[in-house]
DNA sequence: TTTTGTGAACTAGTTCACAGCT
DNA sequence: AGCTGTGAACTAGTTCACAAAA
């Protein structure tokens, strides 16, 4: 009974083809992580309203969230946690082994290697990435080691590698950008600044530090003038 | 003559309670990073069509952004990049030395305080700040001092602290951020996963790595579907 | 003529409110 | 009774298109 109605709710996922908003599957990340710490307390059921007390957001934005890839809830109940939790990791594609590869063995690049977050729901760190002769052979602390970039290709094609993350001085970001293309990453994650150029079967995603900083600078600034 | 026009340009400048869009202010940080480029380069001038090519962006929005704020083009030449880049950096409130501190001098702390990316624009990395006594008194390669985090609210009293990034494990984020809030610090960067607490006054920017690379693995499994 | 600055039109994203299940 | 799923209403953000200025 149980695993016919699981059946229907598949069924009925509607097409990928929809075009689903970027802002929604960053959330439905948040809810997956969210629905992680429930589980891990034991909690069974969650409604939309609950979840949405969380994180400050509105119930019926979940719930459209939600609704893009299927029907996940019970009415009159909520969310089976272990339920949902399992359906988002599969949304999202967490439900294989991804391999990440890390361009630049600098200081952010070495940093990035070795951050916990990246470990969990099933990323791996396959490699560190450097064109500096000094570097290549060794590791990151946390025993990432680190290749020539000149072997990216060759890696690439004797195991799959699905996201590499630029973390490179930013005169060298487009060019190792191309690098990665060529060698037919589909996934980038950028850390440097300035805008890249990648062909429209690459996902690009950036992360903008510069931006960040200069925008808290904003609302300082503006915060004082509003006090005065 | 020039020096009149300036003044009539400053005058006409809006009101800050106008409620300007993040994404306006993302965007002026952006502007400005490519006419601190042009300038480098020599260019005088710049029309808002040939600064929307940069990084295809409609010129209407760059015109619209910078209208939030006043008028700072010429009719029939477009905007004198010595001028509007002044004018940006003055409204993004970079015409003055903001001080940064970083709490947490684990990997990615110590990458975060050596970024060179920070540097710029006037951003300094004052210290370092971490709980663990091995590392207090120690610096980063790039010579910023580590501090006990018990330090943070008597330096903040001796000296004016503007910006607050915080790169510590998940489970300590929100009360490093209560210290952060406790100390005066009025603006934060948050590098934690999770949501995290601040009041009114303070504002919080949060980078979530966990949500970026998961979001990426959507785009991987959607695009396998879409080609299959 | 060229290019800005901006109202109007359009598009995307969010919230409301309620019918319809359980 | 309680909560989901969703059309309708609303709000925010983007692009168009053109009058006005240099």
């Amino acid at each position: 009974m149980v695993a016919l109605n699981l059946v229907n709710r598949l069924n009925k996922r509607k097409q990928a083809s929809d075009q689903v908003s970027e802002l929604t599957i960053n959330r439905l990340s948040v809810y997956l992580r969210c629905l992680n710490e429930l589980d891990v307390a034991g909690t069974q059921t969650i409604s939309s309203q609950a979840l949405a007390e969380q994180f400050r957001l509105n119930a019926a934005q979940i719930r459209k969230d939600l609704a893009c890839f299927g029907e996940f809830g019970v009415r009159g109940v909520g969310y089976y946690i272990k339920e949902l939790r399992r359906d988002l990791r599969q949304i999202l594609g967490l439900d294989r082994h991804l391999r990440v590869v890390i361009m630049g063995a600098g200081n952010l690049g070495l940093a990035l290697a070795d951050y916990p977050g990246f470990r969990q729901e099933g990323f791996e760190i396959a490699a560190l990435f450097d064109a500096a002769n000094e570097k290549i052979g060794h590791e990151s602390r946390g025993g990432v080691p680190i290749y020539d970039i000149k072997a990216l290709k060759r890696l690439a094609r004797r195991e799959r590698l699905d996201i590499a993350v630029i973390a490179v001085p930013a005169p060298h970001a487009q060019p190792v950008v191309d690098v990665v293309v060529v060698a037919g990453i589909k996934a980038i994650l950028n850390f440097s600044p300035g805008a890249l150029k990648v062909p429209g079967d690459v996902k690009l995603k950036s992360v903008d530090l510069t931006v960040s900083l200069e925008s808290l600078s904003f609302y300082l600034a503006r915060g004082k003038e509003t006090r005065g």
